[in-house]
Order: C-alpha cells, then structure tokens, then sequence
DNA sequence: GGACCTTGAGAGAGCGCTCTCTTGACAGTG
DNA sequence: CACTGTCAAGAGAGCGCTCTCTCAAGGTCC
C-alpha cells in the first residue's frame, strides 16, 4: 500500500492488446464493442489477451475518438444541497447510480453555484456532458431552459412552471387522494390536511389530491393547515389545527416529517392516534416507522425515480422516443396510525 | 427548447480560438494553462478570442493529451448505500463537490456492488480516475488495499483496523470526553450512556471517551447501555437504562437520533429534561434542533469532512506530502437539554 | 472462368488537446 | 560586429481510441 502512485506502469492499451493477439488495433476494437462481423475464433484470441494484460478501455480516448462524451451529470442546485438533511437527494442518487452502473455512462455531480450560475452552464454547454440530471427542491427551474436546448436534461419531480421539460415524478394528487379515501373509508367525516408550501409541486398536488378526496365524498375540506415539511413546521399546524376548536377525527399530513411533529402535539393533549385521530402520511421514510403508533403512509419509491430519470435521459441521448412526462406508481403502507 | 440535440454544433477547439486571436493552438492552450511565458497583450488577445467563440476546453482531449484523468470518484459501498436515510453521505458529498468545483477535478459517484467488485475495481484502475473517496460505513474495508496501492485513496473516518490508510475524522473520543465533562461540571453525579454498536469505530471512541472523563472524576462507569444508532433502538436502550433502578441524573448519546429515541421514553415517564437527566447527543443533525427541549450536542462537521477528504486527495495526487490521519475539530453546541 | 458480391480484417486519418523541441527576435557582451 | 544567451511563440509529434476506407479472400452466378 503505497505511494508509488507516480511509478505507476501505464495502463495497458488496445495496441498492447491487439499485439498480443497478432491482430490489427481495429480488431480488437471491435471485439470490445461487441462489432458482431468477427470471426469468433479470432474474437476468442482478443478476449483472452484482454484478460492477460487486464485491459480497460481509456474513457477519455474514447469520448474523444467517438466524438461524445460519456459521462451523465447530476447538478444538485445549491440551495437544495442546503436541504441535505432529507434523505431524497441520496435515493435519487442511489437510484441513478445503481442504474448507470450498467451502462457506459458515468455518473459525475456538480453542486450548482448560485453566485456563479455561468461555471456550471459553461461546463454543461462545453461538450463534455452527455446529459443532465437536475434535482431540485425548485423543481424546473427556467434558469436551465437554455442548457436544455443544446443537451438532454431530466428533471426530479414536476416542475411549477411547466414547460416542455421531461421529467419524472410520482402522482402525487393521485396519491393524496387515495390516502384521504383511506381515511373517508375508515369512517372519517372530519378530516384535516397539514399542507406543505404552496410554492412546491408536492405541496399543491397533495392538498389538491386531498380535496378532491373530501368533496367526492361531500365532506368538510376546510380544515387546512400549512407547514414547510420540517417536523416542527408539522407540531406547529397540528396546534393551530386544533385551536380551530373543531372536531377531528382524521388527519392527511403531506409528508411524514410534519407527521412526526402533529404526533407530538396529539399525544402531548392525550388525543390518542389512530381511535381519537387517525393519520396518514407521505413518503414512507424514516420517520414513519420511527414514531409510535408506525404511520400509514403512501411509499414515495425515490430510488425508482432515480432510475427512470437515468433510464429516460440515457433514452433521450440516444434518441430514442420518450415520453415528456413519466410517473412512478405509489402505494399506500397500511400500518398503525389508520387502516 | 428541443430535439436539435443531434443537430448540435460542435463545440469551438483551441484551434478555432487559435485561428481568430491569429496565434497557434500552443500559445491558446499556454494562456488557457496560465503559463506565465505569455506576451500580456497576446494573452489578452486570446481570452478575447475564447470569449468572442465561448470556448470550454474538452476534458477527454486534455486528459488524454496529459496523460492523466481528471476525474476523481467517490465510492459508497452498496450496503452503505442502504442507510441512505441518515443525512451523512450527502453532507460528506456536498463538502467533497464544494471542494471540487475550485479544481479541475471532476467529482463522479460509483456504488460499488458487493456482488462483483471487480467491476468498480477495474474502472478504479483502468487509469482512468485520479484518484478515489471512500465513504462507508464499515470504514477502511480491507478490501479497498490492492487498489490503494495505486491510485491515492482517502477514506471517511478511521477504519477499524488501522493499515496505513489515509483518512478524516473527527477526534470521537476527545469530543465525547468534552461532551461528558460538560455533564460533570454541571454537577451531575451518574452519569449514564447510550453508547453506538461497538464494531463501528464511532461506536466505540464515543463510550470511550465518556469513561475517560467519568474516570477523571471518579465516577461511576457502570451505566452503559448499547443502541444502534437508530431511533428506536435509543428508546430501547433508555428503557434498560431506567429499569435497572439506579439513579441517572446525566446522559450521554452516541448520536442525536438516538437521544431522540431516549427523549421518549424518558418524558412518557415524566422525567424532565434537563432538570432531572441532562442530556448530550452527538452529531448535530436534525434530530437535535427538531426534539423539544433542544438538545446539547456536539456538532459534527460532515461538510467540513468532505472538504478536507477531497483537500487531502488532491494533494496525494499532485505528490504533495500530507498527514495519514487528518481530525477535524468538533465543538460542543450548548442547547436547552444540558448546560 | 470471369464478373460481381459478400465478409472479415487491416490501414490510417483524425478527435482536441499537451508538451517537447525548435526557431526567431532581440539584448547583452567582448 | 559577430557571438552567445534569453525568452516568447510556433511546429509537430503524439495520447488511446473510433471509424471510414481499402483490400484480400472466398463464394456465387451465368
């Protein structure tokens, strides 16, 4: 274990290889991407020379002999990267990674410099990027609109303004929806939302997805109130919530954090979960098994959305047809809090 | 904003900039290197010329040319991958792609699966990456020796067994140390811990430095209960704790999550915090700011870790001389739980 | 048996840079 | 004034690949 880092023998080149082999650097070439018009004999030879000297193909020559780069980059804006405690960023880019692994593109991250928007554009705009990824608490930011005319970009999630950018996300009306008829179903008839922001997709989708729950089933949809999805944000509405002096009996809370806070405050008032109020979350993360009663909760499959977003811009690059718009089914998790 | 994306043009060359600023390619890539051996006016004259085409040097072409990558990757075991929720990895990212973005390095991401590690290792050795950041939770996995031996590797935290590795961290054991004496000083007299899983090197410093200031104070160092790391397994560890009968009027957490888990148990019993246990986490994460009260902690700087990791490596690869072990000072955060 | 394909492999020209080597201009020296 | 030394800029040879072209060897067909 040493620092012979400078000693180093150069990598073995294709050259070495096809020297090896008694062949032509053509050949070998093609051996190694697969070109089917070699004779399988002599495909045999080459492989087995690769295997003898331990042959990796330099990305870099290849990029530039190939004339496109090979690497995916993910730019996580810095405002977000703030946001780092929520662990979406790393599922996503879980889910992204674990998908490149098997092709040939490599995965590289920038944080996006706010101050100096320029550097990340010129790195995207400067040809070394085959695409991007762009996750976001902002999700569809215009600021990227000229980046994605010249290279294929993928957002994380709808954007506010929509655009014409492809992206990918969960149905999160759709998913609220189902999660508030779970509760209309248990017998509910009083049911409150804790919202998140209003300037964020998932934060209008879901109350809208709660709203329409309640009005198809003609119920009260008045009892709103609004947090920014930190757990705090989420005791604090559940106070306000319950000043309201109005009955409760059920609760819709747009992501579990804010889940974690309203359970405080429930249980500090001795209003017990789920036979006083019955509660469902969003998201499945960890703070829906950490409390007690465990949240019924809808499971936000992140990592799948890091795959698809990686599946659909590797597509987009290649230029296969994709859909604009792709969206990730949820499920519903019945645990403790609701059933 | 569209599909041109094959119809793109090609990105401009140092020989475009060349051609318009009336120099040749060396004189461009002289002023783009900052060698000092450049007439000022004809250097002025060329970074008109890159502005005047925006010109963004191709990084495959320069690696290639240089002979060196320029790529620098950070490697997350896939097992650890799987803990994705605790907020560690995206920090350490953050600090590593902070650093990063003022080098010419380029940060890319593999998950190494454990199924065939060859893969991650022959692109790790394929000459194709500068240099390597190894993020895990097993730290200093042996498994990592043969490709030290020739690229530079960094690893997070100190590795179980210690084999000459080079590695950040935070001095464990001298901020548990610190974190107990607060409790001590406070005038606390038995003083309990929720220690971490004693096969991971926090776990262990963490319970070690907690006896060293009990030592110091010749105070009993019977009240010890293990977790790990997890929320539950805090409240877990707080119930043992409780029902051994002795009196715990101070308590030391390995981690805030856990602290968290312990805050339950011990306010469903009515015992107050800080008045009658005192209460110190560990981490500064979430958890300590979203509990109630707010707890005491020590701050774990994990962005400053990825900076000085990626600080470090830098270094190796460019043959500058550095420290094997690197501590990054910790600091005790005076909340509401302890003081 | 010659014209015409087909198929498989080699030759060789780059891709956009870096870097060594060379050249040319000019100043300083005896 | 020829000679050397210095320094800035150009020439040009690659870096390790890909990919088009070319060519040789064998069919096939009439």
């Amino acid at each position: 274990m040493k620092q012979d880092t400078s000693g180093t023998r150069p990598a073995p080149t294709l050259e070495m290889v096809a020297a090896l082999a008694g062949v032509s650097r053509a050949t070998v070439s093609r051996v190694v991407n697969d070109v089917p018009s070699v004779d399988e004999d002599i495909a045999a030879k080459v492989r087995q020379a690769i295997l003898a000297v331990n042959y990796t193909p330099n990305r870099a020559a290849r990029s530039l002999a190939s004339r496109k780069p090979n690497s995916i980059t993910l730019i996580v804006p810095e405002s977000t990267s703030k946001v780092f405690a929520d662990p979406f960023f790393a599922s996503v880019v879980q889910g992204v990674a674990l998908y490149l692994a098997e092709t040939d593109y490599t995965l590289n991250m920038v944080i996006a410099s706010e101050a100096k928007p320029e550097k990340t554009r010129a790195f995207l705009l400067g040809g070394n990027v085959a695409g991007a990824l762009v996750v976001s608490h902002h999700a569809g930011d215009r600021s990227w609109a000229h980046v994605s005319d010249h290279i294929p970009m993928v957002f994380a999630g709808r954007p506010l303004a929509e655009g014409g950018s492809y992206y990918v996300d969960v149905n999160n009306e759709a998913a609220a929806e189902g999660a508030t008829r779970l509760l209309v179903k248990g017998g509910r008839t009083h049911i409150a939302t804790i919202a998140g922001p209003q300037d964020m997709p998932p934060g209008v989708d879901r109350i809208t997805g709660w709203r329409n729950a309640l009005e198809a089933s003609g119920l009260d949809d008045s009892l709103v109130e609004y947090g920014d999805f930190t757990l705090s944000s989420g005791a604090k509405a559940m106070r306000r919530l319950l000043e309201r002096g109005k009955p409760i009996d059920g609760l819709f809370v747009a992501n579990d954090q804010m889940a974690a806070g309203a359970y405080t405050v429930l249980q500090e008032r001795g209003i017990r979960i789920p036979d006083d109020v019955a509660v469902v979350g969003f998201d499945d993360d960890s703070f829906a098994t950490s409390v007690n009663p465990q949240l019924t909760t809808v499971h936000h499959p992140i990592i799948e959305m890091g795959k698809k977003m990686a599946e659909i811009l590797v597509d987009l690059i290649e230029g296969k047809p994709t859909d604009r718009v792709t969206r990730i089914p949820t499920s519903l998790v019945i645990r403790d809090s609701a059933s």
